[in-house]
RNA sequence: GCGGCCAUGGUGUAACGGUUAACACAGGAGAUUGUGGCUCUCCUGAUCCGGGUUCAAUUCCCGGUGGUCGCCCCA
């Protein structure tokens, strides 16, 4: 595969910063003697972590494309009121958690901190209206928030979105529930699904102002936050965690009850669907999201046990927006989506020791003894990819027991040394690293004995995650 | 953005304000010539950054940075 016909040019303006590069900030004074650290609330995924990962990802893709979703892929990159008109301007991820800036051709952009907004641009951008309707879509990658860093809460996360354009069928929020639980079965994790409806932003509206003034009979004994909330964002009221508010919220006004008919018969669709597929769901009156764009059905992912209510026990959430379209210019278009965070996915996997399947990464070392050997070795390697067999090796190391360390370290079941003689004789050894037993074999034939000898283990996967299974 | 707690090799820990900052694991080299899993020897490697107090700071104080927990909010 070639890379992009031309050579990458320097397209960057070649400005001269007269002094020093890093010092532009202030950066200077805080980085510690010169040795790269990493931003805050950013972090490497290192690679013993990618098990899980992969074992996530390859879950949401295969669940994905079982239920013939598109892939999509998104930019991280957008003009930065794409967002500020989709998520709502008083919202804090707009207010203050984004990346914003100024790029060097002046516009303002934004790091993406979500993709649905990307998802709908995108649906209006390339007329998928003249597709069959509805259209699914799934994507998946980071997404950028400058908030307060803590546990299962980075600045640059990673979320997995599926979306459905194009149908208001309530159907469609049941399935998209149910593909999400599918994922959380699939991986091992036991989710509860909180579920509730919003209604329309007209009856939102009307619900809300009969909240305010609820609240307002008691303003004097809510607690300072819920006071801000109060005034700011009422919604929030229904999921304080102040036990004065959680009280007087017991006779507050519910929004199921200010819900127009068409908004209930919808919700109540999508239950009865629910129920049609034996679906478990937590009716949660309180539950709100924090985005404007809802609209009708919202629903969230938690972690069911530890009740202890951890803080970041959202795993994944999404609902209907049936406006976000139009919002953004685009023809009206119903819409629903969700989207789940693999950071706290894999946290949660880890947390509770499920481990992915085992892939052996390698099936058989060599070792080689001189560079007659190695020579031999190299050849040999590509006989044996061709043939589907992951060797490793060791080059770097000289000693054979140092290289046989390796190999047991690698847990390799079969380890193949080539010394001077053997490369004289034409011929190499294959040692079983389990009973030490050692044949020595033809080098011509090693690689069907290796096969052959594999095969007899059923528990030796021939095909990990190989390429070949991929598309 | 606000508050609490924390910061020692790659990892996990130790060190009354006082020598060469200790230990385990991991890593490297070796224990007769070309054979792993046990054992042994040796080696590499750290006090987050910047100030201050002090004769003396890993230790005390302040600031920064980062982590963590709670709040805000969210995935």
């Amino acid at each position: 595969m070639p890379f992009r016909k031309n050579t990458p040019k320097p397209v960057q303006t070649p400005v001269k910063k007269p002094e020093t590069e890093e010092g532009d900030e202030d950066e200077s004074k805080k980085s510690s003697k010169g040795a790269p650290e990493l931003l805050r609330g950013f972090r490497d995924i290192m690679p013993e972590e990618q098990g899980r990962w992969n074992f996530v990802r390859d879950a949401m893709r295969s669940l994905a494309e079982s239920y013939t979703f598109d892939r999509i892929d998104l930019p991280i990159l957008e003009r930065s009121d794409l967002f500020l008109r989709t998520l709502g301007k008083g919202t804090d991820v707009v207010e203050k958690e984004m990346y914003v800036f100024t790029d060097p051709s002046n516009r303002s952009v934004a790091l993406r901190p979500e993709a649905t907004a990307s998802a709908a641009r995108a649906y209006i951008e390339h007329g998928m209206i003249e597709r069959p309707q509805p259209v699914k879509l799934w994507y998946e990658g980071p997404m950028f928030r400058h908030d307060r860093p803590q546990a299962g809460r980075f600045r640059q996360f990673y979320q997995v979105g599926f979306e459905v354009f194009g149908s208001s069928e309530p159907i469609i929020d049941a399935q998209l529930i149910l593909i999400g639980k599918k994922i959380f079965e699939t991986l091992g994790l036991d989710v509860s699904v909180q579920i509730n409806s919003i209604g329309t932003p007209e009856c939102r509206q009307a619900y809300l102002a009969e909240l305010v003034s609820y609240f307002r009979q008691f303003r004097s004994r809510l607690p300072e936050d819920d006071k801000r909330r109060l005034q700011k964002n009422p919604l929030r009221l229904l999921d304080s965690k102040e036990p004065e508010t959680i009280e007087l919220l017991k006779d507050a006004p519910q929004i199921l009850d200010w819900l127009d008919e068409k908004s209930k018969e919808h919700f109540m669709k999508v239950l009865e669907f629910l129920d049609e597929v034996e679906m478990p769901y937590v009716l949660n009156s309180h539950l709100v999201r924090g985005l404007d764009y809802y609209t009708h059905t919202v629903f969230e992912f938690t972690l069911a046990d530890d009740e202890g209510e951890k803080a970041q026990n959202a795993l994944g959430g999404g609902g209907r927006y049936d406006g976000l379209v139009e919002l953004i210019g685009g023809r009206p278009t119903p819409a629903c989506g969700f989207a789940l965070g693999i950071d706290r996915i894999v946290r949660a996997l880890s947390d509770k020791n499920i481990d992915p399947p085992q892939y052996k990464k390698a099936h058989v070392f060599f070792a080689q003894l001189g560079d007659a050997a190695r020579r031999v070795g190299l050849k040999l390697f590509e006989e044996f990819r061709k043939s589907g067999i992951i060797v490793s090796e060791a080059v770097g190391k000289n000693a054979l027991k140092a290289q046989l360390e390796v190999a047991n370290k690698l847990g390799v079941q079969f380890t193949l040394i080539l010394g001077q003689k053997e490369v004289l004789d034409g011929t190499i050894i294959i040692r079983d690293m389990e009973s030490g037993a050692q044949e020595t074999i033809d080098v011509k034939k090693i690689v069907s004995v290796v096969e052959r000898k594999l095969q007899k283990d059923p528990g030796v996967k021939t095909e990990g995650y190989s390429p070949v299974a991929d598309s």
